[in-house]
DNA sequence: ACCTGAACACCGTTCAAGT
DNA sequence: ACCTGAACACCGTTCAAGT
């Protein structure tokens, strides 16, 4: 918490500090795309060339430097949203709005930690709340107006759904990466305003031995982090 | 890992070493299900009255110690799989399972983690395959052979239906136990054989601004843990 | 202004010394 | 055998000293 700026205007970085808040993203983009939010600091820093009071000059905790690299991503779910609105198909546009978000978050464990709230800093946050959910709300009124929707349902329930989804993503993502889809078709199933006939589902469930090695145990004895 | 212990049959403990071991286990039931598996061993060893050498000499670590009190845990989901396999409806047995389920895990945090797979030992999760595992088929067999089941769903969905809806769960059971419920119910609907009309759902979705509260960042600035 | 790295707090885990 | 608490490793965060 600094109170030298003034909220919104803030005052030219020195060239060096600048250059050396971009070394910091970039090498937390990638950090934090392979390896989620666990990656230390001083991972980063290095990384960046940088020792570790310049990450806490630049950003308030780790969870701001995590925040910074939000609105880049945060960028490409709004183009996936914007896709979902232009679809002549609001039916359509929902379903792959879903399938894109989601496999953005695939590529990306940072953000899909990001987007299932785990982790966040406050600014981009509210960036998301001020973007993203008049975005959710807007295909969620196409689809139902289209009547394809049952209309008992909100903008608020896609943010839900990803947060669920993203709960199977997370611990799938390994061995079975697209497992995810199976449960988004039953979930959409369940959000057809005539459902009709259940439609088949685009990837097979795992068997008792698959299931089991992803919801084995992940700490191994002896190797418990902080 | 001690080699010490034929596997299987182990020695009785000293009268005060299974005293001991009885208020860890007091001791962290009660804190786990409180505040999930963030406890601190130190806390729970200073509950107990001990040193946390002792919990260590006991239990190989954090998590075999959450382990331990799963089997006593575990009972109470094999009781609601139980129930369910008794009921006459099928579906209302599917139904009011994860209902039950789920309202266990809300009760007991610690619990949910457990479900979850978020941070398990290595023995009561063999259990839990070998007991839980089964019942899940049984009753996704049952609900299938009576037709009220989309035949393409398998016992191990249930547990990635868990995962999804444990996540939603913990998102918001501070500020909205039962939204969780929400949700069920959505999936639910895609689970049917013959949906016919979508079912009422029993929670109402959340406000933009609830969600927002809810997805809130949860780490305050200078407040995060390692 | 900004940079650095040593120092501090916290928490999981180990181990030497005691009974 | 078992108990204890000091000690160690790790990681987030701070800060005194340097440019």
């Amino acid at each position: 918490m600094t109170e030298s700026a003034p909220a919104g205007s803030q005052r030219a970085l020195r060239r060096d500090a600048a250059r050396n808040r971009e070394r910091l993203l970039a090498a937390a983009r990638q950090l934090f795309a392979d390896h989620g939010f666990d990656v230390t600091l001083d991972e980063v820093a290095h990384r960046a060339g940088v020792g570790v009071g310049t990450a806490y000059r630049r950003f308030a905790n780790k969870g701001e430097l995590l925040d910074a690299l939000f609105s880049e991503q945060t960028a490409e779910m709004a183009a996936a949203a914007d896709t979902a609105l232009t679809d002549p198909d609001p039916w359509h546009g929902l379903v792959t709005y879903l399938e894109m978000s989601l496999a953005l978050q695939l590529r990306d464990k940072g953000l899909a930690q990001i987007v299932s709230g785990d982790r966040v800093g406050v600014e981009q946050h509210d960036w998301n709340r001020q973007v993203m959910a008049p975005k959710n709300r807007a295909i969620v009124a196409r689809a139902r107006d289209a009547g394809v929707l049952r209309d008992d349902v909100t903008g608020t329930d896609l943010t839900f759904v990803q947060v669920g989804l993203n709960a199977i993503l997370a611990r799938s993502r390994g061995a079975h990466p697209d497992l995810y889809r199976r449960y988004l078709h039953l979930l959409l199933d369940g959000l057809r305003a005539e459902p009709g006939t259940p439609t088949p589902l685009p990837v097979a469930a795992l068997t008792s031995d698959e299931t089991h090695a992803v919801m084995g145990p992940p700490i191994t004895p002896g190797t418990a982090r902080g």
